[in-house]
DNA sequence: CCTCATTTGTGCGTATGTATC
DNA sequence: AGATACATACGCACAAATGAG
């Protein structure tokens, strides 16, 4: 992808806050593809929040090292990356049990069905942002456990699934305060405020596929957003 | 804007949820534009939450209508559109005063600085979905009060003021409860829970031009996200 | 199982408009 | 005023995935 080679341009290049980029005639020259293509990657970068383009003068560098913008194309990945720290993820935890009240109602299941659990910690730069935990029903991908254990992503994993076409996540915004449990994964001190987003994905049908619950660290996370 | 023209025909013509819309060659044909621009109004729907496509089979209506979805590019009116609302804006108050302490801090201005402000609720079908608070330095921004009068848009207006550049929001969002003034303005019992979110908007140099509060109803307002 | 038409995804070349400097 | 640079659009071509026969 040319937006994640312009990515490492603009944080390995020595890029800061409100400077200019090559011009896209430019871009194009020196990655050897056609304008259209730096276009669309520029495109994807400034919708990230990274770059801005001002006709006539140019497109600048507008990242801000600790916001996290977030948005419907947005990647935790590229967006640490964006702020020049190295994003991983630790997995903490897998199993299968019968789903709790809110997961089998959410998922649209009968009570007692089972489901596969994930919980894990992402982190950026080592340092804990996020706590997630999400389950799938299990009849319906029975081998979850194993391409999650594979490549290591939820998104991968319901792909490889067939769920390709999921429906974007429908998630509920609301702050929390860290209990003990959790701000011993998330190296915080209890008490400390969290964003709790709780997550419904569902497929092209209206079934929903999965059910996360994740919690970002307030003081490492800012979430952006345009207003209105 | 063919986007708009695609959210009517989609709305207007009796599309629902997993519904395959016509192609993206005979959309073109349809109105009589070139596929790329169709493309890039699809893109502008899919990534508003609206549309989902998929590679050899098609584009598919994915719109819920109960959702809001919450994006770098998603405009509140499209989204209001999308879900076969009417969106309205009433303006309740307009003022120019000294800078309240987080106002100044916000802003990077000296304490008692004066700030324009505007007050108004964002309705969906005449039903309050949001009330917002917004303030500009009245220094930077003199002839703000009349922009903001006559666009009736505080973007509208900040644009017109010669920030067209100015870098995306950065957001807290956190959770309260509907106080009794908040709760009569928008039309809730007191009590009810709000969504929060703390923006501050600044310009390519870094230096802050605007400084938002807004209380969504989060029994009216979803907002939706792309996780991890 | 395989073939093949359909449909989206990606890319190239070109042209014109418009804001910036 | 003129050169530069982004914004928008058209037309063509091929790759990749889908889905029906």
């Amino acid at each position: 992808m040319i937006a994640d080679a312009l990515t490492a341009e603009i944080v390995g290049g020595g890029y800061g806050p409100g400077m200019k980029l090559p011009t896209e005639a430019q871009l194009a020259l020196r990655f050897a593809v056609n304008r259209h293509t730096v276009r669309r990657a520029l495109a994807s970068l400034s919708e990230a929040g990274m770059v801005t383009a001002r006709q006539g003068a140019g497109v600048f560098v507008t990242t801000v090292p600790t916001e996290y913008p977030l948005g419907r194309r947005v990647r935790f990945h590229q967006n640490v990356l964006a702020s020049g720290r190295t994003p991983s993820r630790r997995i903490l935890r897998m199993e299968t049990r019968p789903a709790s009240v809110p997961e089998a109602e959410a998922l649209g299941l009968d009570p007692g069905s089972l489901v596969h659990l994930v919980e894990g910690v992402s982190l950026a730069d080592d340092l804990p942002v996020g706590l997630f935990r999400s389950v799938v029903p299990a009849a319906r991908f029975p081998s979850f456990p194993e391409a999650m254990q594979r490549l290591g992503s939820i998104t991968a994993a319901l792909v490889e699934q067939s769920v390709a076409d999921y429906t974007r996540a429908s998630t509920r915004l609301t702050a929390k305060l860290a209990d003990a449990v959790q701000a011993g994964q998330l190296q915080v001190p209890q008490g400390a405020p969290l964003l709790r987003s709780i997550t419904v994905n569902q497929d092209v049908g209206g079934i929903p596929v999965e059910y996360g619950v994740t919690h970002f660290v307030g003081d490492r996370v800012t979430l952006t957003v345009i207003p209105e």
